[in-house]
DNA sequence: CGGCTTTGACCTGCGC
DNA sequence: GCGCAGGTCAAAGCCG
């Protein structure tokens, strides 16, 4: 499992002065530093069909950064879906990325509130959670910064949008496109 | 004024 | 059973 690396390199990455602007509407506005997306996955490639159709076919993988970051890893830790009594705990595919980027909120068109923020065992960075504002969409994402390496995001989606972008995603699903998955099932 | 962020408290699951 | 760590809630404050 430790050899399990999964590396998005852009290998026919432009040049690096078109550097993958991804600056969707960021309120700081500097989005830009994506030169490197990593991807996790431990099944089949997705298709280039932008976030939505990506995360349909894929499941999470459960062990990113084992070395590192315990917290992606191993036994999911549990997501609390209306944990009711006598309901069954299901969990929702996750889905992670790693980006380098000196920002750490990936805009990927669609609209998130932070409802949380935590300090991780291990990680000098927090962790933040968002979820997405859309009226009965209940997807979330968590964004770490790694401390091994401060240049490196991790963020992690939680479900599907039953909706569409808000917002132009044209850079993201350029630097989508050229991604490339290695897995080693 | 509405939407968002911040932050501490609370809840739950897991390992020992 | 207890303690720890992750995840969520919600009140308060900030900002456009």
């Amino acid at each position: 499992m430790e050899n399990y690396q999964t590396f998005f390199s852009s290998a026919a990455t432009p040049p690096a002065s078109s550097s993958l602007s991804l600056n969707m509407g960021n309120p700081h506005g500097a989005y830009r530093t994506t030169d490197h997306l990593q991807f996790q996955n431990n099944k089949s490639p997705p298709p280039a069909n932008g976030f939505l159709g990506l995360m349909s076919d894929m499941e999470v993988s459960n062990n990113i950064n084992s070395s590192q970051s315990k917290s992606f890893g191993g036994p999911e830790t549990a997501v609390r879906l209306g944990t009711k009594k006598g309901e069954k705990k299901i969990r929702k595919p996750r889905y992670a990325f790693q980006t380098r980027s000196q920002v750490d909120i990936l805009d990927d068109g669609y609209r998130w509130r932070k409802y949380g923020q935590k300090a991780v065992k291990n990680n000098k960075f927090p962790r933040s959670y968002y979820r997405c504002t859309h009226q009965g969409c209940n997807v979330k994402k968590q964004v770490q910064r790694l401390t091994k390496d401060e240049g490196i995001v991790v963020t992690t989606y939680e479900g599907m949008h039953s909706h569409p972008i808000e917002k132009s995603t044209d850079n993201f699903e350029h630097i989508l496109s050229q991604m490339q998955i290695y897995t080693s099932i």
